[in-house]
DNA sequence: AAATCGGGGCA
DNA sequence: TGCCCAGATTT
C-alpha cells in the first residue's frame, strides 16, 4: 500500500541520525503518549469549550457543535481572543439549528473583530448544511472534511475530541512539539508530511481526543515558540532538541518576504444627528461581506491635493488624521477625512445611527478609521451588550 | 506550490 | 518591530 510505505519512509528519515537511538518503537510511542496524558490530567487548562479529561471513557460526550465552533474560531487565533466570542456565539445560538436559522448578517456582526471573515461565512454555510441533514455532524474525518470551513486540521480535531477517533491532529503547536522532539531540520512547509506520519504513530487508541488537546496544551504552555520551559516538560527525556541545547531553533522555517506598504483614503461622512455613512464590502476578497466607510482603493497614492477629490462625492472634507493597520500580507496607511453632510444616503450606502455603530459588522481597521474622525463613536454605549 | 485572508499578544 | 497563533481556500 503506497500510503503506508510513505508513512514508514518519512518517519524513518525524520528520526535517522538525530540522537542515535531514535526510539519510535511502539513501546516508546506509548510512553510519550501516556506521559503526556498523565501531565494533561494534572495540568490541563479549563476552557469554555472543554469537558474534563477522560470524559469520553465515562460516557460524557463533548457537544460536537461546541467543539466545531471552538475549532473554527481557533483557526490562526489565540485562545484568549476566542473565549469571549465563543461564549457570545453559543449563548446567542446554542444549537446548530439555531445558528442555521440566524441571518448571515447577524453572524457577520457577531464575528466582527475576530478576523478571517471567510470563516464566519463558512461557519454559517456549514451550519445550514448540517441542520439540513438532521442536525448531526459527521463522525468521521472524511465526512467532516467535506463541510465548508473544515480542513485537515479541524476535521481531525473534531473527530478526535467529539467522536473519540484516533485522528492525527496537527496544528502549529503540534508542529513545534514534533520538530523539537525529533530535531527535524527540514523547513516547516516541506516537513508537514513527516510530522503527520510521526503523529500518527504517537496517537493512542485510548483517549485520542485528550491526547490531541494535551499536545496542543503542551505547545501552548511549555513548548512555547520563545523560551520553552523544558524543565517542566513531561516528555523532556524523549526530546531530541533539548540535547542540542537550542530547542528554540525548531521548527526551521523558510525566510519570508517583507510586506509591501499600501496607502489609501477613507471618508467619514457624518449627518447632523451623528449618524455615519456606511456601505457593505463585496462578499469575496479582503474583509469580504464586512461593513466600511467609503474608501479609495488601497493602492491609491495619497498626496495632499488629489485626496479630497478621491472621495465618492463632494463635501467639505477635512483631514482628520492618519491610521495604520497591518494585514497578513501587506501594511496599510489610511488618510482619514471627515465631513458633515446632509441629505439621503448615496446609492449603495446607508446611514448608521450613533447607537447602532458598535453593532455593525465593522472590521478593526474601520473602527480605527471612524475613531480617528469621531473619537468614541464605535464604543459600546453603557448598558448595551 | 504559492497567494490570500485579520487581529492581537508578546519578547 | 517581527513572530506566531487549535488553518482553509483559491489560484
Amino acid at each position: 500500500m503506497a500510503p503506508l510505505d510513505q508513512t514508514r519512509k518519512a518517519s524513518q528519515q525524520a528520526v535517522s541520525d538525530d540522537i542515535g537511538s531514535g526510539d519510535t518503537s511502539k513501546a516508546g510511542s506509548r510512553d510519550i503518549a501516556s506521559r503526556l496524558l498523565a501531565w494533561y490530567d494534572a495540568h490541563h487548562r479549563d476552557l469554555p469549550w472543554r469537558v474534563t479529561p477522560g470524559a469520553f471513557a465515562r460516557g460524557v460526550r463533548a457537544d460536537p457543535y461546541r467543539v466545531w465552533m471552538s475549532e473554527v474560531m481557533l483557526q490562526q487565533t489565540t485562545v484568549e481572543a476566542v473565549k469571549a466570542y465563543f461564549r457570545n456565539f453559543v449563548e446567542k445560538w446554542p444549537t446548530v439549528e439555531a445558528l442555521a436559522a440566524a441571518p448571515t448578517e447577524d453572524v457577520m456582526k457577531a464575528w466582527a473583530g475576530l478576523g478571517y471573515y471567510s470563516r464566519a461565512r463558512n461557519l454559517k454555510a456549514c451550519a445550514d448544511l448540517v441542520a439540513l441533514r438532521g442536525g448531526r455532524f459527521p463522525d468521521t474525518e472524511a465526512g467532516l472534511r467535506e463541510l465548508p470551513g473544515i480542513g485537515a486540521y479541524t476535521a481531525a480535531a473534531i473527530a478526535a475530541i467529539a467522536f473519540d477517533q484516533p485522528a492525527a491532529v496537527v496544528d502549529g503547536n503540534v508542529e513545534r512539539v514534533m520538530t523539537r522532539l525529533y530535531s527535524i531540520e527540514t523547513p516547516l512547509s516541506e516537513a508537514k508530511p513527516q510530522i503527520r506520519a510521526l503523529v500518527e504513530k504517537l496517537v493512542p487508541q485510548a483517549r485520542p481526543g485528550d491526547f490531541a488537546q494535551a499536545m496542543m496544551d503542551l505547545g501552548a504552555t511549555i513548548c512555547t515558540p520563545k523560551r520553552p520551559r523544558c524543565m517542566l516538560c513531561p516528555v523532556r527525556e524523549d526530546c531530541s532538541a533539548i540535547l542540542t541545547g537550542d530547542p528554540e531553533r525548531f521548527p526551521v522555517r523558510l525566510p519570508k518576504d517583507d510586506k509591501p506598504l499600501r496607502k489609501g483614503a477613507a471618508f467619514v461622512a457624518e449627518r447632523e444627528d451623528g449618524a455615519i455613512l456606511l456601505r457593505k464590502r463585496p462578499e469575496k476578497g479582503l474583509l469580504g461581506g464586512m461593513t466600511e466607510v467609503p474608501t479609495t482603493g488601497w493602492t491609491a497614492r495619497v498626496d495632499g491635493a488629489t485626496t479630497a477629490e478621491a472621495a465618492p462625492f463632494p463635501a467639505d472634507w477635512r483631514r482628520a488624521g492618519q491610521i495604520g493597520h497591518v494585514f497578513t500580507h501587506f501594511a496599510l496607511e489610511v488618510e482619514v477625512f471627515h465631513a458633515q453632510i446632509k441629505g439621503d444616503a448615496p446609492d449603495g450606502h446607508f446611514w448608521s445611527l450613533a447607537h447602532e455603530i458598535s453593532g455593525e459588522a465593522l472590521p478593526t481597521v474601520m473602527k480605527k478609521v471612524i475613531e480617528a474622525a469621531i473619537p468614541g463613536a464605535t464604543k459600546k454605549p453603557k448598558g448595551m451588550q
